[in-house]
DNA sequence: GTATTGGCGGATGACACGCT
DNA sequence: AGCGTGTCATCCGCCAATAC
């Protein structure tokens, strides 16, 4: 038997087993469908430079042309662990720090949803929240110099974008076409494959075929 | 071969809050 | 009060493993 791999980001204690059928996005080895590494690298760096929720600014700056607010808040949360955000609204920090964190907390009190820590314990009340924003700040925050200086990539002419998965969209076509050619063409086969050896045999006939078929 | 089960992950609706 | 934005909880479809 070959060595599973496991993942750093996965926790000790009873998960540390990888089970057969956890998905391949299960411990954030896996972008969300839709993401591409570099994307998910310049989300990372926006929300350093523009602070964590600030989606307005990083729309503004295009430099995720495509992408609205939902898929990146969805987004955010797999790079932090855990689905509230509200306790980091703001801030200019390092998502996989916390991600990094997040995936190490174990207990009873820990509830997780697609690897994401979820809220069991009611809503944060407002000076809950307020208590670990500044927390947070003073932990996690990065500099202002740091964060000024972060750059993001050049906003992309938006026609070209679109031409761009126009192209990918023609030939996903194009590929699914030819998996579904492949498909029928090995039904073909295998049909007359079957044809050929009943009629070689000769006592399975079409009727005896079908009374076995009706019985199913 | 089919039904059942367990879990992932995107979509969605309800809600809170700030702004005008 | 109405609206826009962001957050959170829940729903539901899908997939793979397992049971029968």
């Amino acid at each position: 038997m070959t060595d599973v791999y496991k993942p750093r980001s996965m926790p000790v204690g009873a998960r540390n087993v990888l089970r057969s059928n956890d998905s391949a996005s299960l411990w954030n080895c896996t972008l969300s469908p839709g993401w591409t590494e570099p994307e998910v690298h310049i989300l990372r760096k926006a929300v350093m430079k523009f602070g964590i929720g600030n989606w307005a600014k990083i729309i503004e700056s295009q430099c995720l042309f495509g992408k609205t607010i939902a898929q990146m808040n969805l987004q955010l949360q797999r790079m932090l662990g855990q689905q509230s955000t509200a306790e980091f609204a703001g801030l200019h920090l390092d998502p996989f720090v916390i991600g990094e964190i997040n995936s190490k907390k174990q207990g009873p009190g820990i509830k997780r949803k697609n690897n994401c820590i979820v809220n069991t314990g009611g809503k944060l009340t407002r000076e809950e929240i307020k208590r670990r924003l500044l927390e947070h700040k003073r932990t996690y925050e990065i500099s202002e110099e740091e964060w000024r200086s972060i750059e993001l990539p050049k906003p992309e002419d938006p026609g070209a974008v679109l031409i761009a998965k126009k192209d990918e969209l023609k030939m996903l076509e194009d590929e699914l076409l030819r998996v579904v050619q492949k498909i029928q063409k090995a039904r073909e086969e295998r049909r007359s494959k079957s044809v050929d050896s009943s009629s070689v045999d000769g006592s399975v006939d079409d009727e005896a075929r079908e009374t076995k078929r009706r019985r199913k």
